[in-house]
DNA sequence: ACAGTTTAGTTGACCTGTCAAATAAAAAGT
DNA sequence: ACTTTTTATTTGACAGGTCAACTAAACTGT
């Protein structure tokens, strides 16, 4: 008799990665239809134009550390947004390799009316969530961002 | 004196979302890597093998609700899973429609090699998470995943 | 001054992810 | 039985994401 062929349900190996793909597949397609419906932005041009207005960071290089969203499609996305006109780039004085980043007129206006929108999915998202345990859930993010930096697993 | 051009770090809006879109590149770029050097793999390819390998399900239907990677990229995938002998398509004997998926030898043995790095990198990750943060954590999880499902924002 | 290295950003190639429309078989309604 | 609706899977088209090689400007040390 031939059984436990299949290892079943097993440790919950690999299950927090697992948990959160399938997590950010779920808000990515929340809120690009959210986007799309309110303001034409993609989801990485939200991004883009998020980070560049929360942050002091106006170039690539700092955009792409802190977004980790990779240079190469900074580079491309960037390009395109400055063709829409959304973005700005005004060269270094100093450095003659960087280019600042500012948002246009255009672009804050389309976030101007995105905002309260993207605002009210967040706090949905977070309605149910305690104050506590969102500290919580910060906490762990950290500590798995610091754990997947490590390249020690060969 | 123009000032307060920038609205500056503001309200934690999007934080949540742009926290777990950071952590996420990072992760994926982590287990891509040690895939590529471990077993030739693909991180999708892993996930769909293990998410037959833990779950009953076996046809694409479920694969796709399980795991919300999109039908069309699994039905793609899984094509070329096939060819490269990873999979194994069975037809359903009642329903004309569905292929029942099964794991190739050589793809046993392949995650079965792959595993116990996986594994240690799973540990590594979570080496300093609490068991009771970790249960937060997936609480958390589970209440944004609900949250986002709902298209009630428009 | 200048060879060697690092850094910001670009580009090419290629894989992954997403949407929507198309097929084709099952199930439901009449 | 026969039209309508669902459902499982496939396909096309295209945006997003990743890698690695490349260019050009700074920086380093001598």
């Amino acid at each position: 008799m031939k059984q436990d062929q299949k290892p079943r349900p097993r440790q919950l190996t690999s299950f927090v990665t697992f948990r959160l793909a399938r997590l950010q597949a779920s808000l990515n397609a929340q809120a690009t239809a959210i986007l799309k419906a309110n303001s034409g932005l993609s989801l990485v041009e939200w991004r883009i134009l998020q980070t560049l207005e929360w942050f002091e960071f106006n170039t690539l290089k700092q955009l792409s550390d802190i977004t980790e969203i990779d240079k190469g499609q900074l580079s491309r996305k960037i390009a395109s947004m400055v063709d829409k006109g959304l973005l700005e780039q005004t060269p270094d004085e100093m450095d003659k390799r960087v280019q600042h980043l500012t948002l246009t007129q255009r672009a804050r206006d389309i976030c101007a009316k995105a905002m309260p929108i993207m605002q009210a999915r967040q706090d949905l998202l977070l309605k149910d969530v305690s104050k506590d345990d969102l500290e919580v859930f910060y906490k762990v993010i950290d500590k798995l961002e610091a754990a997947s930096k490590t390249r020690e697993i060969p």
